[in-house]
DNA sequence: GCCAACGTTGGC
DNA sequence: GCCAACGTTGGC
């Protein structure tokens, strides 16, 4: 089982929204570097942080599960859509999605600003300058050491 | 709102 | 295939 972290802005959709609605489709994404990783390495039974990006406090703040394999974003071919790309040919998808389950909030948002405080988390993409992955793999270490943040009161 | 970093586009 | 211009991401 893999586990990953996704991204997203919580004013455009949050974890509040993905608990309203218990599953949901994760689109929109539009680059081939996070493409690739929905499209053949994803699998049902993996588990995602969800976090929180471009916002005042970014944060991980929950937990989701894979519930699909990654198969095309339609929302690529509609241009009435926010996402549409006139490039993406239905007979041969450019862009691919999957289906996310809800599974809990966490008791506590961690904060990027306590991430960055934890050695062993320094290798991760998300603290790493520069990189701008909307989706990323996240090692099983990294994952549990996240959760053990999550018992432990905020460090900062 | 600013701006660094980086991906994409398109002229040549 | 190079690379400048442009657009986007996302922390601050």
């Amino acid at each position: 089982m893999n586990h990953w972290l996704m991204k997203s802005e919580p004013d455009v959709y949050g974890i509040d929204d993905l608990e309203k609605a218990s599953t949901d489709y994760w689109d929109g994404i539009r680059n081939y570097q996070a493409r690739n990783m929905i499209r053949d390495q994803m699998k049902p039974g993996d588990l995602a942080f969800f976090y929180h990006s471009n916002t005042k406090e970014p944060a991980i703040v929950g937990i989701m599960e894979i519930v699909s394999e990654g198969y095309p974003d339609d929302t690529a071919f509609d241009p009435n859509e926010k996402y549409y790309d006139p490039k993406s040919d239905p007979a041969n998808p450019r862009w691919y999605r999957v289906d996310v389950r809800f599974v809990r909030k966490l008791r506590r948002p961690i904060t990027l600003r306590e991430l960055k405080t934890i050695p062993e988390l320094a290798d991760m993409p998300l603290l790493r300058r520069g990189n701008r992955l909307s989706i990323m793999p996240v090692t099983p270490e990294q994952w549990h050491r996240i959760l053990q943040l999550e018992e432990q009161a905020p460090a900062a």
